[in-house]
DNA sequence: GGCATATAGTTAGTTATGCAACTAATTTCA
DNA sequence: TGAAATTAGTTGCATAACTAACTATATGCC
């Protein structure tokens, strides 16, 4: 029992280290070296939007696993560089709409490719099934945790 | 195949943003509940102390998988709590060697049963196999980026 | 209608991260 | 031996994270 937990712990130091950086780490290099001057968490917001656009700023907190002064950091620098900007909801006034800019939508081709070809990388010789895992277990650990 | 790539962006949507700060919030949570004042970050650096006293900076660096800044940092900070000290390597004199204060020690005992606690209410409903599937995953990906 | 409560978003303060550029000590090797 | 390259650590700058406290709008309910 004690070697399990043991084991928890060491599982805990790789989640919290290793793999979620890693891959981040390496997109964000990939988009500096294709002249792209966003960070890996602007793309991350973007990404949400071109599947679906104008989010509310706290839809994008509930897609995005990130906290509100987060996101509303994050659409202020998107604002700043003309990728996204706020249209107030006609419906209610205390919402903001997050809706992309011309120039964010051509960024989606310039990056999806990038993002992909990443992700493979990463992904080499790990199967379906393994992913499969891998998303599960995240799925009830957040369960577990909300 | 483009249905495998959407796969592969989604897992790492949630390799992001999910499961690696879920357990670190709640396990920082916790601490800060016991009235425990120190982050995350912060431990994760003590925890590879506790198991091996007095390692450079750069020993911390790989273990935890963080950059040298990073480390020069938590450092820093877990000094001006008391919680470990610069000593300088009598070997190589671009060395400190962190170790861990009295108080520091004494820390251990009140958060190892904390972050199993947290661990195993993470980790519930999730069995060993899976465990070891994830780490597997993660491993390959590292190696992969690395 | 009007008060209590909930929800959306912002701001302030502290900590942490990544990168680039830097100093100092050590090692390599011609 | 001595110059070049490597290694350990620090500093400056920008971005991002979490918490707590705040404003403004909307909803529930008497």
């Amino acid at each position: 029992m004690p070697n399990n937990q043991f084991k928890r712990g060491e599982l805990y130091s790789v989640i919290n280290g290793m793999a979620s950086t890693a891959v981040a780490r390496r997109l964000q290099k990939n988009f500096r070296q294709s002249g792209l001057e966003i960070t890996i968490e602007q793309w991350s917001v973007l990404y949400h939007l071109w599947k679906e656009d104008c989010l509310s700023q706290q839809e994008l907190c509930n897609r995005t696993f990130r906290d509100k002064p987060s996101i509303t950091r994050l659409i202020d620098n998107l604002e700043k560089q003309k990728l996204v900007k706020r249209v107030p909801s006609r419906s209610d006034r205390r919402i903001n709409l997050v809706c992309l800019t011309d120039a964010a939508k051509e960024l989606q081709n310039r990056t999806i490719d990038l993002a992909n070809q990443t992700m493979n990388e990463a992904l080499t010789g790990v199967n379906k099934e393994e992913i499969e895992t891998v998303k599960l277990v995240f799925q009830k650990v957040y369960d577990n945790l909300t």
